[in-house]
DNA sequence: CGCCGGAAGTGACAGATGTCACTGCCTGAC
DNA sequence: GTCAGGCAGTGACATCTGTCACTTCCGGCG
């Protein structure tokens, strides 16, 4: 019997998945938190073998999670479950101890059988994931600090006032940044980087 | 006995979602899809009493599903599962027929309650957009167009080469856009379309 | 010390963007 | 008919954006 703590913010998801996973006789759901410092506060009373958990949640996301989980109970094995492909996150995942990394996109009767393969010792990353964890990120703090600006619709004098920078500093670097990803102008850029999980 | 239809695109969350419904002793999944319009050709093999859907599929969005719906078989009841709490996806919702409107962060438990109430004929909306300020969508299917294209990053130009018009009249009919929704630039304007929900 | 490299800034330029006033064209209302 | 209103387009203008060459400043480093 495999004693599963199940993490995702979205409550109807959290329950659904739970309710998914209840359905698998070799399964226990043991608990369900919203976040991860709520499944820290019940690590304790559930004893899962594994814990499945979304990435993106405030609070205390996956990535953290794992690291306290790696810290703290470094048996317990963790599968994140995410809806967005983004290598930086699965390398910090995979950093942090994860054995399992799928999108919300994975048919849900595979669930089960990743997480007994997990439990097997495997690790399984999303195919979908592999290829673009091999795309490096051309892109460093501060361009994406002015990606993200500029994807609010500042403008450069209006980014420049912001970050203490003369217009033209920030006309320059953000040049540079349309460089790097090809791009033909900021919209589409900023289009560019958070497809590839950039941004 | 309910029949039910589940639309939803991400894979995991859809057959969780469906696993959560079957466990009911009065309801019957009696297809999934992953868009609106794979649902619309199932439709007449499925037959449901009820559709439970996400709003934004790639294909076509819960909205578009749900007018279909209510030209082809109007007696079919609609539910809206979704992320955000965007008021212009509510009105275009109920606008669409549809009876239940909900977040994802809904107890899981609960889902099961307000399907039975809106087949009994209840309508009901979720709390947390109840009190959303009704501002009214300034944008006409033109303007959503335009915005969409722009939000790609591409130029006037570009865009009056597409919808086979002059770049000045591209340039004008945006103009006005900005001034509906008050952005500085189209950045802007694309970034509260979206936060709006309009778009 | 001089030299190099990076970050910041300037100036100039072409092209894109946003605003405005104004001209046609068509269509439905009166 | 004609009148108003909407849509498409033009021209002019100010501003913003993107590119490039170049300068300045500063902190290592040999």
């Amino acid at each position: 019997m495999i004693r599963i703590l199940v993490v995702e913010d979205q409550a109807l998801v959290l329950g659904a998945i739970a309710s998914l996973l209840a359905l698998e006789n070799d399964f226990t759901v043991v608990g369900t938190a919203p976040n991860g410092r709520a499944a820290l506060d019940i690590l304790a009373d559930c004893r899962p073998d594994l814990v499945v958990s979304d990435i993106e949640m405030a609070d205390m996301g996956g990535i953290d999670l794992a690291l306290h989980l790696q810290r703290m109970t470094p048996g317990t094995a963790m599968v994140m479950v995410t809806t967005f492909a983004r290598p930086g996150y699965l390398q910090r995942a995979l950093a942090a101890g994860v054995r399992g990394y799928l999108l919300k996109d994975t048919p849900s009767r595979e669930l089960a059988q990743i997480i007994r393969r997990v439990m097997a010792g495997e690790k399984i990353i999303d195919p979908q994931l592999g290829d673009l964890s091999q795309t490096d990120d051309p892109l460093n703090n501060r361009d994406r600090e002015l990606l993200r600006l500029a994807e609010q619709g500042h403008s450069n004098k209006t980014i420049a006032r912001m970050l203490d920078k003369a217009p033209g500093t920030i006309r320059n670097q953000l040049s540079e940044v349309l460089q790097k990803l090809n791009a033909v102008n900021r919209i589409d850029a900023c289009r560019i980087a958070r497809q590839m999980g950039w941004l």
